[in-house]
DNA sequence: TCCATATAGTAAGTATACTGTCAATCATGA
DNA sequence: TCATGATTGACAGTATACTTACTATATGGA
C-alpha cells in the first residue's frame, strides 16, 4: 500500500547527505583559502600543481583523469596557472594536438612552500572531531568516494595517467 | 627539531579531507541531477523551494541564513526560480527594501512531486556503504558540519529565520 | 590511400559560490 | 529631526563545474 507523503520540513534538507556534503565542501574551501591566502592558490589549483609535479609532461586530458576534475573546467584552471607563471605548456613532438604540462621553477617553489599551510588547512577541517572520529570519517569517506567513482561525471583514473610517461614528449 | 619535508605524491591530494569532500559533493550533485532530471531542478533550487515552502513570506537574506547559501548566489537562484514561475516575489508593506518570497501553485506541485526522486537520490549517495556505515558517516558528517558552522562563510542561522514570521507582510 | 572514427583542446552557455561595491532604505542615538 | 550606521537587494568580477559543439589532428581498417 502507498504511504502517505510526510509533511515537508527543513529536515528534508538538513539531514540529507547531499546537503551535508555541500556544506562541508564549502567549509573546506573556506578554510583552505584562509590558511593559504598568502599564496593566492585555490584548492583546485593546488591539486593541479601537485599532479603536474608528480606527472611531469602530462597533458590536460590525463590530468583531468588523475585528479577527477572536469576537462573543460581544467582548461581554465591551467590558463590561470600559466598566467601566474606557475606552469608551462609545451607542444608535444609526437602529437600536434596535445600540450604537455610542466611546473616552472616558480611553480615548484610555490608548491614546496604552500605544503605546511595546506596541511594546517586539512587538519582544521576535521579538528572539531575526536581523533578516533576523524579516522573513522576519513575511512568511510574514502571508501564511499571510491565505491561511487563511476557515478561521478569524471571518474578518477589514476592508472591510465601513468601510460603517457615515456610515450609523449 | 624541524622535520624534513616529505616528497610530494598524489596521496597529498587523494587522502586530503578537502579533496574527498569535493569529490563527494560532485558525485552527490551528479546523482541528484540524474534522479531529478524530469523536474529540471538543481539541488540548490530544491533546497530553496523547501525553505520557502517551510517559511512562506521569507526574504532573500533570511533565506540565505536558513539554508546557509551565499546571499549573492541566492539572488541568481531566486531569479531562476521566479523565471520558471515556481516562486513569486512580492514587496513587503513594512520595509520597502525587502521582497517576500512565496511558492506559486506550480512551485508547490513541483516540490510535492519531486520528493520521491530526491529521496532516491539521497539513498543512492550512501548506497555503496553497509547500513551501519551509512548511519555512522551521516552522524559524523552532521556533527562536523555543525561544529564547523562558524568556519563557513555563510553560517547556518536556522533560529534567526523564524523571527520574521508575523512581523513582515 | 582514403574514410570513418576517435581524441585533444577550445569555446559558448548555464549554474553555483564568493568578493566587493553600490543605492535605497531603515533604525538609532544625539 | 537629523546625522550615522546598518541592512537589503542588485551588480560586477573571479573561479569552479558541467554540457554541448567545434576544429585540428590521429588512427584504424577497407
Amino acid at each position: 500500500m502507498p504511504s502517505k507523503p510526510s509533511p515537508i520540513t527543513m529536515d528534508a534538507v538538513y539531514t540529507a547527505p547531499g546537503y551535508l556534503f555541500r556544506r562541508m565542501q564549502q567549509i573546506a574551501v573556506s578554510i583552505f583559502v584562509e590558511e593559504c591566502s598568502a599564496f593566492d592558490l585555490t584548492p583546485v589549483q593546488y591539486a593541479a600543481l601537485v599532479a603536474i609535479h608528480t606527472h611531469p609532461g602530462i597533458d590536460a586530458t590525463r590530468l583531468s583523469a588523475v585528479i577527477a576534475f572536469d576537462r573543460s573546467t581544467l582548461g581554465n584552471v591551467i590558463e590561470r596557472l600559466e598566467s601566474k607563471a606557475l606552469i608551462e605548456r609545451k607542444p608535444s613532438r609526437g602529437d600536434k594536438r596535445v600540450k604537455l604540462l610542466h611546473l616552472t621553477k616558480s611553480g615548484a617553489a610555490v608548491l614546496r612552500d604552500i605544503m605546511p599551510s595546506v596541511e594546517r588547512a586539512q587538519s582544521r577541517m576535521l579538528q572539531p572531531l575526536k581523533p578516533a572520529d576523524r579516522k573513522a570519517l576519513l575511512a568511510l569517506l574514502t571508501q564511499l568516494v571510491d565505491l561511487n567513482n563511476e557515478a561521478s561525471r569524471v571518474p578518477l583514473r589514476a592508472e591510465d595517467a601513468l601510460e603517457h610517461l615515456g610515450k609523449a614528449g
